[in-house]
DNA sequence: ATATAATCCTAGCAGGAAGGTAGGAATTAA
DNA sequence: TTAATTCCTACCTTCCTGCTAGGATTATAT
């Protein structure tokens, strides 16, 4: 599984966000419960769009959340990033992953390359705002 | 990860066999040996080839394994597939997966959809050929 | 026939990640 | 001061990945 629940909540909760901006800061609970997902998991989930600066946070009484920029702003990508451990489809492309030694006359290392190009050249084309609106992304989407 | 060393390993299994054909079985010895991959590791992989009718294989002295078509005919996609648990980048995209209750008003699916679309596309667009050429698949691969 | 070289089959196991839960500390508004 | 809220740390269970072990079965060569 290339995007994990923890990818697909935040995801969701950007978009729950975008559809409910005021100038008011918007509750963990309030989204959860649209959203029908746990507080707690949510929470760990939020804390780190918060530590990527994606998101504000208040906290208090009256406190919550709320995005720092337009949600044109935010690709799919950027998010996904945040809080999935990695987005390579193979495991020789992971940042850090120790060059596999076979790699001068690895067969194959072109394409996974080429794989992940095409998933995260998808994935950059497509911003919070686009999920937002009623339509169907990526159905005319030829490639 | 989207693909586990199970398909990767499959993918190379297929490439040593395209590039070492002749009218005799490969053994699984000599597969194991070139790719440097643990014998008893690459069994398991070579059966699930060999059940899906990817591979013929012979038992007993001189046995071993050789392609059933020939590599232009293998799609990277049609190998991993076999290998692979599911391919779907995410759950709810599972082949059997429930039904999710709320996707009538989810935002994120056609997303999901979208992905996979591309994914499989360039997948099914590689073939084992391609991958024996000394050349770089992917590279001049633009979406 | 028998030895040998193979594939087939079933079981199990260690480690890590996914998906979540629990409890409390710190902070702010009313 | 109280209630509401975010922040922080720790833990837990379940599943998958990657791999190992040991033997049964089958075919060939001698």
């Amino acid at each position: 599984m290339l995007i994990s629940t923890k990818g697909r909540y935040a995801l969701r909760v950007m978009i729950d966000l975008a559809e409910h901006q005021t100038d008011e800061f918007i509750s963990l609970k309030g989204i959860a419960q649209r959203q029908e997902i746990s507080e707690k998991y949510l929470e760990s989930i939020i804390r780190m769009l918060v530590k990527a600066r994606v998101l504000e946070s208040l906290r208090g009484k009256g406190g919550g959340y709320k995005l720092k920029k337009t949600p044109e702003q935010y690709t799919v990508w950027s998010i996904l990033r945040l809080t999935e451990e990695s987005l390579a489809p193979v495991s020789c492309l992971e940042e850090g992953a120790d060059a596999c030694s076979k790699q001068a006359k690895c067969r194959t290392l072109s394409l996974w390359k080429g794989l992940d190009q095409v998933i995260r050249q998808y994935l950059e084309s497509v911003t919070i705002a686009d999920l937002m609106e009623h339509d169907s992304v990526g159905d005319d989407y030829v490639i």
